[in-house]
DNA sequence: GTCTATACGGCGATAGAC
DNA sequence: GTCTATCGCCGTATAGAC
């Protein structure tokens, strides 16, 4: 394999693990199997490499949840949109890209230049997931009164949590995402009935 | 104040706007307003200050949510006493306490051997969930099939994203732990009568 | 392209005066 | 109890051989 996506590999399990800070280039040297000074033959700097991990993984999500979305019957309702990018965003961070996953950990934990430079495509991304749910609960589908900003949010938070999940403890991605979906769609209740829309 | 207060409170609010790594005990020594190697006087090392950081804040979530959950009605559904949980979290890492805003902050994020010292009471605090969830799952009022871990996982994660909303987004902390109470209990989907237990 | 060797700075920690 | 001064390590980054 090309060295330099061997780096990047490495770096992605370590970061995805152990987060930015808490990772040293000599670790992923190691890991990668060549010497520290090798790095900079290939990534101009620490924050260089983070960057890159950044925008790859981003745009692997990106990828994926687009397609998943894309791929749905041209009338299928916009909450079953929803809930196809909820359950692919968690396969691609749980099981496709170790990339996306270390990308979701450490996001808000780069220096600001380091993020400056990735607002963009951050921002596009949840511009996008904002479309989803504004387009769902216009058509009635989204509870009228919920804050799609908290909502978002909270959303956001709970699907990047499950990488901290232990896997011998739980099934495969498709059965993690089964359950967040279900979750975030109906609630943990049972035997409350749904108010319509008011 | 007495000045290992005033540190200890400079520290949560650093940590927790920052994390553990990208706070220095220069930058907490200065919000504190005394010199770093005072600091010694009062703590035995960094990872001491972030370990009583951890320990405080974990006490306090701890009380409030057991208050919260005790001054209920003794007859109370065991649902109703997981929404007070909820709500209780939420007000305490979103107004009442920095320093327990500042743990869920950096729990994982901490050296090992800090993680290692803090890790019962951690366990605790999970068991007492655990149990809510449990009696609430044995009286019919959760789903029956709901995995109790991949859910206690998603809560948490969900809860403590919540630290990161812009204040001048958002209503109160009141708003925002109803938004996620209904949330978690029946889901954002309007217009789908939940099915009872099967 | 990868190596070895080393420069450089930052930060946690200690010593000792007051 | 708090200060000033300083030590020493660790990790990023650079230089230059191969």
């Amino acid at each position: 394999m090309r060295t330099r996506q061997r780096i990047l590999e490495a770096a992605a399990e370590l970061f995805r693990d152990r987060g930015y800070s808490n990772t040293r280039l000599t670790d992923i040297a190691e890991r990668a199997g060549v010497q520290t000074g090798s790095l900079y033959y290939h990534f101009a700097s620490r924050e260089a490499l983070v960057g890159e991990i950044l925008h790859i993984g981003m745009g692997t999500a990106w990828r994926h949840v687009h397609q998943a979305v894309d791929s749905l019957a041209s009338d299928a309702a916009p909450i079953e949109r929803v809930a196809a990018a909820i359950k692919a965003h968690l396969l691609v961070v749980l099981d496709i890209s170790t990339i996306a996953s270390a990308q979701s950990r450490v996001v808000n934990e780069v220096p600001d230049d380091v993020r400056a430079a990735h607002l963009d495509e951050q921002r596009a991304y949840g511009n996008y997931w904002r479309s989803l749910l504004e387009d769902a609960q216009r058509a009635g589908e989204l509870d009228p009164g919920l804050d799609l900003y908290v909502f978002g949010v909270a959303l956001f938070g709970m699907m990047n949590a499950t990488t901290a999940l232990q896997p011998e403890r739980v099934g495969d991605a498709e059965a993690v995402a089964s359950i967040i979906v279900g979750l975030v769609l109906d609630g943990v209740r049972v035997g409350r009935p749904k108010r319509r829309a008011r």
